[in-house]
DNA sequence: GCAAGGGTATGAATCGTTTCACAACGAGGT
DNA sequence: ACCTCGTTGTGAAACGATTCATACCCTTGC
């Protein structure tokens, strides 16, 4: 059933050793051997086994990419990012979901650690870091994605999210708004955090500006829609004049509640709006949606060169850390016709 | 570096075999042995390598799902469903994504049969079956998810889109719909042909209803609006009152054209609108959308039955189709409030 | 006292590939 | 003739887990 190197050396009257230096040095065995080779292959319908391979070599030629959500486009994205420059250098990416569940997390890093793959990218579910240390320790290089400075330990990549709700806020204080609103939530999801204190320093800077804070439970379209509601309120009475929300499922809800709740609130000539992440819904909502945008796919490739380095780093040497700048995306949203 | 059985059994003072029978036959080994094993195990963080037991077995332990976009809902859903059954089966599922590049599916095929992965579960870009028939040949499984019946060679479990397009049409006939659009394509896309052949279908039924067709070059949002404009006509002056969408992406573009372009158009007053795939977008659309859902979870579930029925199947016995029943879910879109 | 049999443990063979020290061979130089 | 080199190919060892025929020990029954 399974055709081996043996079989195709007997076929084409080589040794073993010959068959596998046709496969990984072809430059070493003379062309008319490589021919007969290479159609014995063909002929017998060969193909490598993996599992010996990487027994050989003590470690497989695939890297893990463990995400919190394969829904979120944010980490499709990512993993495009890093397919692409893994391919570069011959490693397969598996892609693994642990749904925010810390349970699914660790059983996904012990199948990793027995394929003894050549690395994880992990967006972890905040708190174990425990289990990383180990896979290291163990000789696994961890680079964790989305989520950084505050792990000095592990090499990281990720993007500035203070600057990217500064961004925001600064571009709202610019088209005149004085009063801010910032929803998002819950605070212990540390983007979000740090999302509100950049739109917060950015009203600091502003002597009239103020800005509160709308906490939410999730980030979802449906507590946008709430948020939204509440919002009309102080939009018509307390006279908030824009909104910048932590992400654009919030900024999408807030807008549809309201352009269509009962007595619609105009956007962007009664309140502009600024939504977080650029997904493709941002752009086609009905009031487009200004957004602040993250360079997904190359977080993604990024990974793979921390890791790659990881690899190879001496003790001596600190993991390193890449943060990206955010981009704002300016729409209709926050872009006052009148 | 690397902790190998061989040292656990010296620590333990027992030999290989016996710290392989703790793994896997525990009850065959004196559970005072075992806790001694176990106990070498975890002192020297010992984590058996897969390579050397799939070398062994032949075979992995994980299976592939190769979907044709990651970014979709769909197919992350049936994703959830494989895992889930799977793991029940001590399973583990590759995901990955051929972005409907058949050259993408071809590299990942080749990673996979050189992996020996258990089987293959695959919405296949369309054309090559050849290579998929090799994989057969060479011992692997193969399962085709979400296109069926055109393949009766390979094992595959889908959606009846016929059944779909017909529950669609006659839902909204059964409202009072007679002049029906279709809104779809390219048609060449087995799914939307076998939704508008439904859809016509339904419409045949009734002797003074018709139906004609809007194609659309792809399934997106854009579309959709730009296809909306189009209808504003067809509604206005030639008395459209019913469309089929042969998704929710471009139902809801539909949507949003109709009620925010010049002169709007009430839904479902004006026109009764129906989508397809039941994505979460379209229950919280600004009036949410009617749409046929297809049990995605399910699919992924059956999918890896009809896998492992696969692997045992004597080639006297014709490989199994599942076709599952969508099911209609009515929301404000389709439902007159006059 | 001995054979039979059940419960435990052993260790060598095996899976398919890669690697590496070495052999075979011919060409060129002296 | 002899030595040296470079090119090309060889084949056995190694990777780490599993399996299986075998051995050992202890009861049990006669």
């Amino acid at each position: 059933m399974a055709v081996s190197v043996r079989e195709v050396a007997a076929r084409a009257g080589v040794s073993v050793g010959t068959v596998s230096n046709v496969l990984n040095r072809p430059e070493q065995v003379k062309p008319e051997t490589v021919a007969r080779v290479r159609a014995a292959i063909d002929a017998l319908g060969y193909v490598p086994n993996d599992a010996a391979r990487q027994l050989r070599a003590g470690r497989s030629q695939s890297l893990a990419l463990l995400v919190l959500d394969v829904g979120n486009p944010f980490f499709t994205d990512v993993a495009r990012g890093a397919e692409k420059r893994a391919a570069e250098e011959g490693l397969t990416v598996l892609l693994a979901n642990s749904d925010e569940s810390a349970e699914r997390e660790a059983g996904h890093l012990d199948v990793f650690e027995r394929q003894r793959v050549s690395g994880v990218l992990i967006s972890p579910v905040d708190g174990d870091y425990g289990r990383l240390e180990e896979l290291r320790r163990h000789g696994i290089p961890v680079v964790l994605v989305d989520r950084g400075a505050d792990q000095a330990r592990f090499a990281s990549v990720s993007v500035d999210d203070v600057e990217g709700g500064r961004l925001a806020a600064r571009h709202l204080l610019e088209r005149g708004c004085r009063r801010l609103a910032f929803v998002g939530g819950p605070l212990r999801i540390g983007q979000v955090a740090d999302r509100f204190q950049g739109a917060s320093a950015a009203v600091a800077e502003h002597g009239s500006a103020t800005i509160q804070l709308l906490g939410t439970d999730e980030m979802s379209l449906d507590e946008g829609r709430r948020v939204g509601e509440a919002l009309r309120p102080l939009i018509r009475e307390t006279g908030v004049d824009g909104i910048v929300a932590a992400n654009d499922l919030l900024a999408i809800g807030v807008e549809r509640a309201l352009l269509f709740g009962p007595d619609p609130i105009r956007v962007p000539d009664e309140v502009a709006l600024v939504g977080y992440d650029d997904i493709s819904f941002a752009a086609s909502a009905v009031v487009p949606i200004s957004s602040v945008r993250q360079p997904r796919e190359l977080i993604g490739a990024t990974a793979v060169e921390l890791l790659l380095a990881e690899a190879s780093r001496p003790d001596t040497e600190a993991p390193r850390h890449v943060v990206y700048a955010p981009e704002l995306v300016v729409r209709d949203s926050s872009t006052r016709s009148a």
